[in-house]
DNA sequence: AAAAATCGGAAACATTTGGTTGACTTTCAC
DNA sequence: GTGAAAGTCAACCAAATGTTTCCGATTTTT
């Protein structure tokens, strides 16, 4: 949160102001509740919210002021290393961090990031080298992706399949073939919320 | 890694600041919590923390100290609206902004983003309902995937490729036909550099 | 003990932020 | 259409804040 002291009360006034009226202040408004004379100052406040992502504004239009859905929200989450089919997941040197943007959160609980290393999972659109965001949870539904813990040894990126007593681990790839364990061998550690890549 | 006790100290000062205002203190404010007269030592403090990345600053911004373990380098971009095959950009009423992790933003220039409609990328695994982060440039190296204007009317997402006089606007799928042009028609608009997915 | 790194003070400087005034434009209800 | 309400914008200024330099004291390391 880079904002000044200023540009967060604007932010909280304009926030409380929708809460209780339903629509958004105007400019004067806003000028009129901090006791400032003038509207460019409260212009410029709103032009530096919205660079940053706070709110929206429809040019032009009275009482457009909307609050960003995505608040801004963004939250720092381990990047724990690679996976990959068959391998345990590497531990990184250094637990790095990386900012991951709300949208692709888990929405409850927390999450991690791995990078992806190999095909396994090409027809699901993953590649090798992509960051997937992991929410930590012991359970999945059938056909999620999930990161696996097999015999408390190896992890892998597969999707999941339970099959009565057993447990499916389907790789998204034809030329790899799935995993058919008993249940108490595979311990899921995660599923896959999103997947972010970088090009070049 | 080795803070002095005084670097630790203005650290913890400065996430306790964060976390009961919401922005971070001024140098001034620093200086007057320790009892210290200068505004220097707490720069070279600031600087210390920044070098060994417990934090970040934008230069000469007010109050623009972030905690690394935040939301170090995010930016908000503006979120347009859809691209697909042949169809112009869907302008949106108000263009809201998404929060990007640096490391997906481009790295010259100015960037934006656009949800994917229909699957005409998908061998390129990109799917329907992807964010792509596009850089704005208006050339592009062969292969790369581009938005590209055509006739000034449509705004299509293709990998591109040069033919001499023509462009060929090559669709990542294929039950889909290329669209081969003169290069006159054809006006890239930008560039993908990464792409976003959020699944269900 | 010497050298190097760190810490603190004071002042000058540069940049950004916050604010004023006033003219202009757009939107919208009548 | 017209006019009020609301938003946009430029020029300009003041205040707040961050940056840098010069200097000396203190602490840590070698």
């Amino acid at each position: 949160m880079k904002l000044t002291r200023r540009q967060k009360e604007v932010l909280d006034f304009i926030t409380r102001f929708i809460e209780d009226n339903g629509y958004s202040p105007s400019m004067e408004e806003i000028a009129a509740h901090f006791g400032i004379a003038s509207l460019n100052a409260i212009f410029k406040h709103l032009d530096a919210l919205e660079t940053r992502g706070y709110l929206h504004r429809d040019a032009n239009r009275a009482r457009s002021i909307q609050l960003a859905s995505y608040g801004a929200g963004v939250e720092a989450i381990p990047l724990y290393g690679y996976v990959a089919a068959g391998r345990p997941i590497e531990a990184i040197a250094s637990p790095e961090t990386m900012p991951i943007p709300e949208p692709f959160l888990p929405k409850g609980g927390k999450g991690y990031v791995l990078q992806v290393r190999g095909d396994s999972m090409i027809e699901e659109h993953i590649r090798d080298g992509d960051y997937v965001v992991i929410e930590s949870r012991e359970t999945a539904r059938p056909g999620e992706t999930v990161v696996a813990l097999v015999d408390n040894e190896n992890v892998t990126l597969k999707k999941f399949y339970p099959e009565g007593g057993r447990v499916r681990l389907q790789p998204a790839n034809e030329t790899l073939e799935p995993m058919i364990l008993d249940a108490g061998r595979v311990r899921i550690q995660g599923v896959v919320v999103s997947v972010l890549r970088r090009y070049h």
